[in-house]
DNA sequence: CCTTTAAGTAAAGTGTGTTTGACATATAGT
DNA sequence: ACTATATGTCAAACACACTTTACTTAAAGG
């Protein structure tokens, strides 16, 4: 899964710790979602989607392996 | 989260196991997350998305506690 | 240079998602 | 009664989501 999360902190200015705070999980995996790393829950994308008022697909997309 | 998944499998007469299959986990993943026990992961999820053709939001949605 | 802030990364631990295998229960058809 | 099919559930095991602590790198400003 690839995601929009880096852009929409950019669009508002806020870095990574902003973000992990606003949805309540720490810096950390903030990072390693935005990097790839894993993907995150389905409650932590309902996060996502309702801090950013987009539907989850406009945040997270497939990429090539799934 | 609550999820609409036993309505959506009525709606096509599929067993737990069809769907199962079709979302290619096991029959006891389709029961487990029916029954609420836990949410499935964030692939998962798209998997039901594009096979009932219906966005994340329209199949699964938050209940009381979170 | 030095300091600060943001981002990247890693190890170890906890909890959840998912699997397999097995067994129980319910319903329906014969 | 018996059989078949669908569903519910449990335990053990493994993979992944997430935490904390800590160290590193990069950019920017004094």
């Amino acid at each position: 899964m690839r995601n929009r999360l880096k852009v929409l902190r950019a669009e508002r200015d806020w870095t990574q710790a902003d973000l992990a705070t606003a949805v309540d999980v720490s810096r950390q995996t903030i990072n390693a979602i935005e990097k790839g790393k894993f993907d995150p829950s389905l409650p932590l994308a309902f996060k996502f989607s309702r801090l950013f008022d987009q539907t989850i697909e406009q945040i997270f997309f497939a990429d090539d392996d799934e």
